[in-house]
DNA sequence: TCCATATAGTTTCATTTGCAACTAAATTGA
DNA sequence: TCAATTTAGTTGCAAATGAAACTATATGGA
């Protein structure tokens, strides 16, 4: 295929381009075989952890901004997978967990998860994978800070 | 940060967040700067290479939808950006090209687009940008298969 | 204490996106 | 040759996303 010079080597766009190849496809598996949306199965596998937690450290860690938190968690509550209670320290917020269904449900799609990681990357070596993690975090880190 | 085990090490969601946090700047900086999204960006790079080409080839080269390639088109073409002529070959489509106007603008945008990237990549080795763009196509490749 | 300001989260509204249906031209094959 | 099918591109409609306004609570300082 021709391409075009400037942009085929540009890091944003091929950043751009993996990210909606690998996205594409595993956003649909979750959704097909789940339901779940992406910011929805983030919220599940940080809860999954086992730490109750207010939607904006939620967001905080899976990197969604609080509106989008907010939908996901109205999502995961209507259908019974997440749970919430009041926060004793701050009235504003309230602390959310998983219900049983709900770590029933990261028990189905955490293995599936790895199974498309493992797919994706079978072509690369642990060296890859690990350089491939750490060049994605410093470049999320460079465009992040200032 | 505290950070999610199953998420913190998933490739998928890291390809997200340094896709998003990278979008998310330089996007905003072409909006601002040159009142264009990112697929009409793409365009303008394709074209300025100098070829004639119909939506479905800009398609095919930016990775973008018909859609998207459709609407970005139509408003280049509004905003006197770029130009379009029969195609002889096919009656169903035209050929596009950059007007004086639109290349005039490829002159300015695409220095600003060097140094945003530069800018990001300023902690890299050359090796290491090497590297990630190739773990970029690579995985790129492997998620649009099959 | 109590007012002013800041923060957490939700809701509303506008914009963007994506699918499906559509038009028009090209291709295939009887 | 001409009907049936495929392909290129556009448009209309519905769903998703994002910004701004809003509610409720918390915090900081007179």
């Amino acid at each position: 295929m021709m391409t075009s010079l400037i942009l085929d080597h540009f890091i944003p766009y091929r950043l751009s381009v993996a990210s909606n190849a690998v996205s594409t496809r595993i956003s649909a598996s979750y959704r097909k075989r789940f339901g779940l949306k992406v910011p929805e199965w983030r919220l599940i596998a940080i809860l999954a952890e086992g730490h109750e937690m207010t939607p904006l450290a939620l967001g905080n860690i899976a990197r969604i901004d609080k509106i989008s938190v907010s939908r996901a968690a109205a999502a995961l509550i209507t259908r019974g997978l997440v749970m919430q209670r009041a926060n004793p320290g701050d009235g504003r917020s309230h602390l959310l967990s998983l219900t049983t269904d709900g770590a029933s449900l990261y028990a189905e799609i955490a293995p599936a998860a790895r199974a498309m990681e493992a797919e994706l990357l079978s072509g690369f070596s642990a060296r890859e994978r690990a350089m491939l993690d750490r060049l994605l975090r410093r470049i999320a880190e460079a465009a992040e800070s200032r």
